[in-house]
Order: structure tokens, then sequence, then C-alpha cells
DNA sequence: CTGGTGCTTAACAATTTGATAATATATAAC
DNA sequence: GTTATATATTATCAAATTGTTAAGCACCAG
């Protein structure tokens, strides 16, 4: 479940951090602690966790600095963190937010709550995430129109893409030649029926799989 | 956690109206409704709404009409506008970016997509409003009107600054020519197709390194 | 008034894309 | 197995898109 998730922990105080340390590799994840705020934000460029977990109060930059520190950078701008809070001031916990952590808990941490936050979190960004489709080993990104095969990045031209998002979609699913017609070309224009053929073919060229199938008379579909 | 948000919500159909109003009512969002576009931009004007959320497909101004008047107007340039469409046509969704609404949502929805994607655009929109973005060796400053690439301080004209703030704003997203455009010139200021080229080139130029990234057919993406 | 800077445009070059035609191959029907 | 039909493949060309450069205008500081 936790599949190899990494989770920095930041604290100060030496056995709370082998406390969480443990209940959370426990779980199945990858865990690396520092004692300070520098060292967090050293250990976060070397070790990119998924998760990072800041003590407030914490000397060499406080949590909320280095909360900060780790949000201006792009690296980090869908990393999950969450602050950890002796008191439970209103104050604080507003200003965590606004600094644009994503949750907070406050001490003294019981080690359920924190594994069953951690759990609920990762499953929450994971559906808030993105636009991309997965497919087997292909993952398409709509937003940032790019295209992954194993990992390594195939440009396609803009009709193909559209072509691949469409069918990538709805896996499984015949698409009619004409209804791949009217989502890419739209209904008033008009072009030659191999056309598609064309397109599909460079598709599956520079995919270099054949995850495009095709059924003879209908249309085709695609599949992991 | 929703921190008293303001949402108003925008669509003909009584039921869907009222499931997504107590769905995100239930998040902690303040809620309110119009049933067609009038009524919209009548309320969005007294209730101030953080977010807006509009069916495509409405009496009285349509979806993006609405959407169009309401980003010509100062008071809700800020706003995020959220299209609701019925059809997954791509044509349709990319008249919605061109026309400024931050994100859309094919029908029919699901409340949780919905509420997950509205709590993810306060996140997102939240860090846009950084003073401060960095990505790889590059950092844009957007107090002081500083660009710096590996510390050394380059000098950007305000057009090219906005501009490159703007890509860098998401690294990896690719922004169409007429987001860019409304983004950085306004609705109502129309300039010729090569300038933004022009201004990309410059870019390059005193930037290089080939961070800006063409999407032939689509638009520009900035990477680090 | 003058020189400099920023923004836009026009003109042209360079590039990429998408569509088609022509031909080959596969598939289903008979 | 042969024929008719649908799809695959390939090369080619026109159209669409972007890159580049230089020039013009507006604006501001000195």
């Amino acid at each position: 479940m936790a599949a190899d998730k990494k989770i920095l922990i930041a604290d100060d105080e030496a056995d709370i951090l082998e406390i969480l340390q443990f209940n959370l590799a426990k779980e199945g994840y990858k865990v690396e602690t520092a004692m300070n705020g520098a060292e967090a934000l050293e250990k976060a460029e070397k070790f990119l966790p998924d998760l990072i977990i800041l003590d407030i109060m914490m000397p060499y930059y406080n949590g909320l600095e280095v909360c900060n520190i780790l949000r201006s950078k792009s690296t980090f701008q869908q990393t999950i963190i969450i602050l950890l809070t002796a008191i439970s001031n209103d104050q604080t916990q507003i200003q965590g937010l606004e600094t644009g952590a994503d949750d907070y808990i406050s001490k003294p941490v019981a080690p359920k709550v924190l594994v069953s936050k951690v759990n609920s979190l990762f499953r929450r960004m994971q559906k808030d995430a993105k636009d991309v489709i997965s497919a087997g080993t292909i993952e398409i990104d709509r937003e940032k129109y790019e295209v992954k095969h194993n990992g390594e990045i195939i440009t396609l031209a803009r009709k193909e893409f559209e072509l691949l998002a469409l069918l990538a979609s709805r896996p499984g699913k015949v698409f009619l030649r004409n209804e791949i017609l009217n989502q890419i070309w739209g209904t008033d224009v008009i072009v030659g029926d191999r056309t598609i053929d064309v397109h599909i073919r460079k598709i599956r060229q520079k995919l270099n799989m054949d995850s495009i199938t095709t059924v003879k008379g209908v249309g085709y579909k695609f599949e992991a």
C-alpha cells in the first residue's frame, strides 16, 4: 500500500523522531530524519520525499520557515507537508495553512493518529493530484502535453497527441471513425478517410508498441 | 480548513445545483447559487465569491459569456472560475481556457471530483500568489521585479518579466497563446501574432538557456 | 531636443505539421 | 482460393506555425 513512498521527519527531539520513524517505517514508508531546519532543507533536496513532517519549533530555521522555503521551489509544490505544533494555538495553525502546509498535528502526537493522517493525506493527494491518464506503461499529461512511455518522454504532434489522449481516455472502448472525426476534427472540417490511419500509424511507430488495436470495419481502441 | 471561502454555483438544473451546493457546504464553504447567466453576474457582484462554478449551457448568458464578462472586470481578475461542460469536446475545453477559466469539469460531475478539484484549486492559487518563484537555476522575485539565473541578476523588460513569471508559475504546464494573451495583455487589447514570439525570443536570449519549450500548434511551457 | 528603452509590427526564413494520393497488405465474405 | 473491402504504409506537397531580424513609434530622463 505504502508503495515505497518517502517521508522526511524533522524534529529536534531525538526520542520523538525515533518513535515517529519507527511507526512510519513499520507501515512500509521509507523514512529519513533531520534534527533542525537547515538539515531538513538539505535532506529534502537530496531525498526528494513525497511527504515532509516538520516540527515548528526547531533550531536553524523553524518549521514555518522551512515550509515557506520549500514551497517557493517548484520541486516541492506537490510535496505534502505536515506541521507539528506544540501549542494548539489558532494563530499558529492559520499561519501554517497560509504558509502552504497541507495539515498540522498538535503535540503530543499519538503514533496511530499520525500514521492514519499520513495514510489519508496520501490518498487524498493522489485523487486531487492531476489530470493525467495512465494506462499500463503509458502516461498522458494533458496539461503538459506530454506522453511518457516507461518514463521516457515521447514527442507527439498535436493531432497525434489528441488522438492518443482520446483513445486512452477510455481504455478498451472502441471509437468509431466518425466519433474520432467529430471529437478531434470537429463537425465542420472534412478530411479524407486515410487521414486517421496515417495518424494512428505515427502514434504506433513512436510508441513502439501495439497498444492501439484495429477493429476492422468499426474503429480503433486503446489497451494497456 | 475551508476558512470561510465563498463559492458561487450557476447551473439551470435545480437538482445538480442542490447536490453541488450540499457537498461544498459540507466541506465548510459558504455557497450561493444562481439559475442563469444574468443571475450569476448579479450575485457575483454582491456576494464577491472566491470561486465561481459556471455551467456552460445556461439561459441568459451562457457560461462562456459570463466568464468573459467577469474577467473583463478588475474585481474578478483573481477569482477562480471553473466551467462545467456537458461535452468532453476538446474545442469547448480549449475555448474555456482561452476565455480565462482556471479549470473545467465535464458532466456528469462526481461530487467528490468537484470537491477535490475545488480544494486543489484553492491550494494552487494560494501558491501562485507567492512573491518568489524558484525553478531550477532560476529565481523570480515578483516584488523586486528581478530575475536571477545562477545568482546572477538578469534584467528583463516588464512584458518579458511578466511572461516569464507566468510560464514559471506552473512549470511544465503548456500555456495556450490565447491564455497568455488574456493573462498578460488582457481581453480587450489586441496585439499581432508575432508579438508573443518576439518576447519569448528575447527571454530565451537573455536567459541563455532552453528552459522555454515550444509546443507547436498549442503554446509554450517553462521547464527547469 | 536627444538618446535610450520597451513594445509592437512587418517581412521573410525556417520549420513542422497534416492531408492526400498511390501502393501494398491484411481481412472477411463468398 | 478468390474477390471485395478495409486498413497499412510510404512518400510527397501545401498549409500552418513559429523563428528571426530590423524598423517604427511612443515614452521617459536628462
